[in-house]
RNA sequence: GCCGAGAUAGCUCAGUUGGUAGAGCAUGCGACUGAAAAUCGCAGGGUCGACAGUUCAAGUCUGUCUCUCGGCA
């Protein structure tokens, strides 16, 4: 197969949840020698499976995988990871002459890599966290985004001053390496040849595929996962915000009945695909959107050649 | 049929001593650089059940009617 002569392609297949992009990448990536590399926040872990609707075991070898199951549920994964594990990756699949197809939801990880975001190299330290959030509980979420005002009135202006698990996040990078937040948020060039497709439906499709999804979840035991997941976790972990999960928590704490659990769980999906639509913009020229319930994998499949003869 | 409670945003409900209405959720839109399936923000939307009366002014007071819920028959 013919690469690109100057800049190595990538392929991004993004889109919101339930719009069906695993069976479309692993169709794809089949034909074209790819390797898909997750962009997705919630497949790291292991044991999270049937809420995070993650490929199975079968699909996992029909292509290779990178970035799921990873880790364990109390191992947190985040940006800074996320982009170093994967730009190493796409490293190592060009060198093995495949082709790397990024595939996800994250937008904020997908974004990290096409638009090279060099992210602040600071781990997060929890103590300090617990201190500064406990500092914007004391004087209040407005009277601490004022000090952030002060120490660095670029970062503040990026951030809504209610917006409390940032200014954390902003003030730790302060106050741990003397910089501004604002300065450490840079841009690198990006060195691949990007092609991004994304792919959608009409909105009352990804809402029936949703309520389904979920109903089919249900059925798979997904409640058992949870059930055994809280044996072994905190269900404060991070890994266990993930939709489903946390609401099937408070199913299994009493405190929700299993049919409102269940009617939750649809509907914080339905407004995490909007949330979701809020990366990858219809405007944006860089994507080719595909309308999966009206285009045949042929039209995308034509899509692809045409970037990789270019 | 009688007694009681209620009828206000798509839904659940606030609404002080009368001064033409608010919240949460939903919906739409948006922000996002190591928690992102997280976190935060903005907006639209009501002839306040109907009709009459009192009043400068009625969601608010009075009367009648319609409907809903509960209790008694």
């Amino acid at each position: 197969m013919q690469l690109p002569p100057d800049k190595l392609p990538l392929i991004v297949i993004l889109g919101p949840t339930a719009v069906g992009k695993t069976k479309l990448s692993l169709q794809l990536a089949k034909k074209y020698q790819g390797e898909i590399i997750s962009a997705d926040s919630r497949l790291f872990y292991r044991g999270m499976d049937i809420g995070t609707a993650k490929p199975s075991k079968e699909e996992l070898q029909i292509v290779p995988h990178h970035l799921i199951d990873v880790t364990d549920p109390d191992d947190t994964w985040s940006l800074g990871r996320y982009k170093d594990a994967c730009v190493r990756l796409i490293d190592e699949i060009h060198r093995r002459g495949n082709i790397p197809f990024l595939v996800g939801g994250t937008g904020q990880y997908i974004r990290a890599i096409t638009d090279g975001w060099v992210v602040p190299k600071l781990s997060p330290d929890e103590r300090l966290r617990e201190v500064l959030n406990e500092w914007g509980e004391e004087i209040g979420a407005e009277a601490l985004y004022e000090r952030l005002k002060v120490i660095d009135p670029e970062a503040a202006e990026k951030i809504l001053p209610g917006n409390m698990r940032r200014m954390v996040r902003a003030l730790e990078v302060i106050f741990k390496t003397g910089q501004k937040f604002s300065s450490l948020r840079k841009k690198e060039p990006v060195p691949y040849n990007v092609l991004q497709i994304g792919l959608d439906r009409p909105r009352h499709i990804i809402d029936e595929r949703i309520d389904a999804r979920v109903d089919e979840m249900m059925q798979n035991g997904f409640l058992e996962e949870v059930a055994h997941l809280l044996a072994h976790y905190s269900k404060d972990v991070p890994s266990m915000t993930a939709i489903g999960y946390s609401q099937l928590a408070e199913y299994l704490e009493g405190s929700l009945d299993l049919d409102e659990a269940v009617e939750e769980i649809k509907k914080v999906t339905r407004k995490f695909y909007r949330r979701q639509m809020t990366w990858f913009k219809k405007g944006d020229e860089r994507i080719d959107w595909f309308d999966l319930s009206e285009v045949s994998i042929s039209d995308i499949d034509l899509c692809i050649q045409q970037f990789l003869s270019e």
